[in-house]
DNA sequence: CGGTATCCCCTACGATACTG
DNA sequence: CAGTATCGTAGGGGATACCG
């Protein structure tokens, strides 16, 4: 059987997962990793023009803390580090899904609406 | 068929949904709508012990700009208001549900992992 | 009853410089 | 290559007082 929610409660978790996914550019670096994609630091950094050294540090720290993002450092010269999904991170996918198709139904809403 | 996203644009719009709920008040209201609820001004206030009157307008104000909750006054005295949820703002109710299971399977994948 | 208006604070974010 | 350290800022949020 499924959890039991209070109103109090269900808030609370959601806003749990909005910080855990709010930082500025945590989901833009969720969706380069989703699917099984793995990155390097690099890579992220180039794919996300704009986001400071500081910033992308810092919110894949927190991704790794939080479970979601794996770290994985080869002991190299020059150094090399990739980054991939949980398997928990990557369930995140349809959860997120839902959102992007309750967003697309804004307008369609709107349109039965008149 | 679907509308089609790169990592960039899928963010960004799942940014906009996190924008649009992300408010300190506003998933405990829609927790306090959902079911098709409806709620007074004064309702709200008591159910939200804490929440300062501004606090409590100015998320109600954005909701509702929003197309999530619809507000209807009556011309009454004294005065009368009541919140509920739009159909859209109704459908978000699964996609939630969907984060909801997503957190909740935070334990189960780590016991898993093990 | 159902709100505004005002003031203050805190923290997430960003630019920049530097390092193992 | 893959990061820290430091400094500065904007706006979201809170307490409080007042209004139609």
């Amino acid at each position: 059987m499924g959890k039991a929610y209070t109103p109090a409660t269900a808030a609370a978790d959601v806003e749990t997962v909005f910080k855990r996914l709010g930082g500025r550019w945590k989901l833009l670096i969720l969706f380069h990793l989703f699917g099984g994609q793995v990155q390097r630091y690099s890579d992220l950094e180039r794919l996300m023009p704009g986001i400071s050294p500081k910033m992308l540090a810092q919110q894949l720290r927190q991704l790794e803390h939080d479970g979601i993002v794996a770290r994985q450092v080869y002991p190299e010269v020059p150094p090399k580090v990739e980054y991939r999904l949980t398997d928990w991170g990557q369930a995140l996918c349809p959860a997120l899904d839902a959102l992007l198709r309750w967003d697309a139904a804004r307008d369609v809403d709107a349109a039965v609406a008149d």
